[in-house]
DNA sequence: ACCTCACAACTGGCATGTTAGTTGACAGGT
DNA sequence: ACCTGTCAACTAACATGCCAGTTGTGAGGT
């Protein structure tokens, strides 16, 4: 096995305590994959990276390990955990549900200005997909179902969503992009802020649902393209 | 369960590492408001009374920090938080999207072994109520939800599910048990396995949906009842 | 009596020393 | 060549020392 150094992340810029601040690093090189699923994390390591002592990033592997992002191996190794196509399975179920109850809500009681918001920004993603910027698409992506979670009026239930699919957001990554595929998703949106306009729950639902469902069937065949990125069981 | 002594918590008879033995044990004293709701932890105290070192304290406290259920003062105080009854109308605007969810897959792929499962639980709660034992009977409730959340197939989603809602399992707490409250209960469990036994999607989900509302009508009158509990705001 | 401000005591955050468990390499026997 | 038992090196877990920010308190001024 060689050992290779892995990407360099800074706290840098950050604020909040230094526990804080190298979780935060740490959790965003995991979640883009700056750590590759099964990658060893030493604790010794990052101290010397970061510039700080054992406590902050003990603190902080604790919680990413509390989160399912790092596997701890007790007096011997810290890995960054390997996918379960179960769990993200799972983890699909249950961000179906919110999404699709926050989906049903926000198309009974939306604003004109939230439907303005939502059109705002799949204009935006319509550029982007011009420009074939498939991170910014990325990005608008997330950002237009999180708006759709926040116009619940409840405003943790996007970060809420995020925490309990953090597996799925992580797989993501590696699906490839695709030039058609950013079309179809962008259809999708479409559909889904057409029933939003119209106030037509059931048709909101159902569209919210098929969008959700394209993911899910995108990631389904990640476990064999990268094998060594999943649990072997 | 956590052992008490004098109010006070103990990790005895707990296994794992001392920092999960702490965090499991200061959690429980939290969820079962053996903690009241805005309590200073001393660091040392719970140092003293438990015999372990700050590390696995500190750790257990990050831990339950970032659960929301302590607040960290930084340099300064940590204390059990208080409730927010917006965070509670949250977390059960997650818990609903998520049981009906996974009532209505189950009622649709039950199988028998399933049904009796639940049938076996609905009649140890006749029991329960019978010999007037509240606290069985809450147990009893938990474990018929988390029975439906595990017949999913998703072996994770009933932890999860507990997880999003920490706040109202607390408030639950305070509810005072009524004679005829627990009855009443039973009945919409009954409604529900009944529904389920029918595998009428349908009528699961607004049995379901009838009875997680019951418990948040229950919970809004709290933060009159007892406002030191609750933030200000 | 009341406000102000400085200080002492206490807290949590961070650094570092110490302990104990795991692991892999290697020597020695078969 | 192949097991096998031992041990050294490495790791996370824990204990402890130190520091900086916060806060209550009380002396002194108004």
């Amino acid at each position: 096995m060689v050992t290779r150094t892995e990407g360099l992340i800074s706290i840098d810029g950050l604020d909040g305590s230094l526990a804080q601040r190298v979780y935060r690093a740490l959790r965003g090189g995991i979640l883009d994959l700056t750590f590759n699923p099964g990658a060893v994390l030493r604790k010794g390591a990052i101290c010397e990276q970061l510039g700080v002592s054992r406590s902050p990033v003990s603190e902080a592997l604790a919680r990413l390990s509390a989160e399912g992002l790092v596997d701890v191996i007790p007096q011997s190794t810290t890995r960054v955990s390997r996918f379960s196509m179960n769990e993200i399975r799972e983890e699909s179920f249950l961000r179906e549900a919110v999404e699709l109850a926050a989906t049903v809500r926000v198309a009974v009681e939306r604003t004109d200005d939230q439907l303005a918001q939502l059109s705002r920004n799949l204009r935006l993603q319509a550029l982007l997909i011009e420009d074939r910027d498939f991170q910014g698409f990325f990005e608008a992506d997330e950002a237009f179902h999180d708006l759709i979670l926040g116009f619940t009026g409840f405003p943790n239930v996007a970060a809420v969503t995020t925490q309990m699919s953090l597996q799925v957001r992580r797989a993501r990554m590696l699906i490839l992009p695709e030039e058609g595929r950013l079309a179809e998703t962008q259809d999708e949106h479409v559909a889904v802020l057409n029933a939003i306009r119209d106030r037509d729950a059931d048709a909101a639902c159902h569209a919210m649902s098929h969008h959700l469902r394209q993911l899910i069937s995108r990631v389904e065949p990640l476990e064999r393209m990268h094998p060594d990125y999943f649990r072997s069981h």
